[in-house]
DNA sequence: GCGAACTTTCAGAATCTTCTGAAAGCGATT
DNA sequence: AATCGCTTTCAGAAGATTCTGAAAGTTCGC
C-alpha cells in the first residue's frame, strides 16, 4: 500500500485555475492523474501490478492510442516495464496494438477498450478463472476417499465438509455463468431479479 | 506463487494404506494438509496472507477448537505469526476464540465457522468492501468538474468516461445488494433467475 | 502482590515481487 | 546486406511483504 513519487509532475498545475492560455489541459491532466494513481491502488486489490493498472488506466482515460514512449514519459517508468505491461494487458484483451497510417512513424500505438461493459466482463472472466475456478477443479482431490467408500466417522466428517464448499462453488459458479450469458440482459434481468427475491424472501 | 516446504512432514505416510492401526488418522492428516496447501495457494489470490488462509484451513477442516500451539506445531509457523494471523481472522469474523471447560487448560483455543454459507457471505462482503466500495467512493473526485459547469470539448470526453464507469459500479453495487440481503433465498431466486433471463435474451 | 502460563508486539531477517536499463532482436527501408 | 528506429528480454537492483523469536505484556490463581 506504500505509495510511489507522484506519477508526474506536472509542472504548470500551479497557476491553472486562473491562466487563460491553456487552462483545460492543466485541469484535464490532473483529473487524468488523480484517476491513473487511484486505478492503480485499486489494481494492486485487484492482484494486478500497480503499474499495469496505472498504463491501462492511461490508455482508457485518454481515449486515444498512445505510442509507449508516451507512456514512458508521463507515467515515468522505464522502457522495460512499458513493454512488459503492454503485453499482459493485450493478453487480457483489454488494449489493442493499432497502426496509425502515417507511414513515418513506425511506433505500434496502444489502444484501451473503451466500452465499460465490455471492460468489466473482462476482468471479470479472467479474476473469475484465477480465483474461483480452481476451487472446483481441486477441491475433489481434498476428500479423504472416493464417494460412496466406507469409511471412519471421521473421515467422513471432513468429506462431508469438502463436499459442502465444492457445492456451494458450484452453485456460485451457475449463477455466475447465468449473469454472464446475459449479456447487458443483465440490466433488465436485475430488475426482475429483485421483484423475485422480494417476493421469495 | 513460489512453494513453501511441505506444511507437516507426515512422519508415517509411506505406509498408510495397509497398515491397519491408525490409517484412518494418516490418511485424513494427508487429506487436509493437501486442502491447507491449496485454500493457502487460493488464499494469495484472493489477497490474503498465505499463512493467514493455512490457519483459517486448519481451523476449518479440523472442525474443532485448537490452541495456538498446536497450529504452530501443525504448520510449523512461528507463535507470532498464528498470534497475528488469528486476530485478523477474529476481525474478519471467521474465527471465534473460546475458552474450554478444563479450568487446568489456561489457553485460548480458536474455532472457525462451520457453516459454508455463512463462510461465503463473510469473505464476499469483506472483499466487496476492500475490492469494489472504494470505486463508489473515490470515482466522482475523479471528474474534471462538477456536473452541470460549462467546460471543453475534452474536459466532457473526460468526465463522460468517469461517469460510465460511476455508473456501472452502482449497477453492480446495487445487484450485490440485492443478493446478499437475499440470504439463503438466493437458491431459490437464482433458478428464478435464469429462467427470467432465457426469457428476455 | 507475586509467580506461572499464555499471548502479543515489533525490530530485524528472510523472502518474494517489481522495476530498471543495457543489450539483443526484429523488420522495414535504402 | 547494412542501417535505423523501435520493441522485447532479462539479470541484477530496489522495494515491499511476510516471518521469526525474544522481550514485554496480560491474566489468573494463590
Amino acid at each position: 500500500m506504500a505509495s510511489r513519487p507522484a506519477a508526474l509532475p506536472t509542472p504548470t498545475t500551479a497557476r491553472n485555475s486562473t491562466n487563460d492560455a491553456l487552462p483545460a489541459i492543466d485541469e484535464i491532466r490532473t483529473a487524468q492523474d488523480r484517476f491513473i494513481e487511484f486505478w492503480g491502488e485499486m489494481g494492486t486489490r485487484w492482484g494486478v501490478q500497480r503499474s499495469v493498472a496505472e498504463v491501462h488506466a492511461l490508455l482508457f482515460i485518454a481515449g486515444e492510442p498512445l505510442a509507449a514512449e508516451e507512456i514512458m514519459e508521463r507515467l515515468s517508468i522505464s522502457r522495460g516495464s512499458v513493454s512488459t505491461t503492454l503485453k499482459q494487458l493485450a493478453e487480457w484483451g483489454l488494449v489493442q496494438r493499432v497502426r496509425l497510417k502515417d507511414r513515418s512513424d513506425r511506433r505500434e500505438y496502444h489502444q484501451a477498450e473503451q466500452d465499460v461493459w465490455k471492460l468489466f466482463y473482462t476482468i471479470l472472466r479472467a479474476r473469475k478463472r484465477r480465483e474461483f475456478d480452481p476451487l472446483i477443479e481441486e477441491l475433489g482431490g481434498c476428500r479423504v476417499a472416493q464417494k460412496g467408500t466406507r469409511k471412519s466417522e471421521r473421515s467422513k466428517q471432513h468429506d462431508v465438509k469438502i463436499d459442502e464448499l465444492l457445492e456451494l462453488c458450484k452453485f456460485f459458479d451457475g449463477l455466475a455463468n447465468t449473469i454472464s450469458k446475459s449479456g447487458k440482459g443483465i440490466e433488465r434481468a436485475s430488475k426482475l431479479l429483485s421483484r423475485v427475491l422480494g417476493s421469495v424472501s
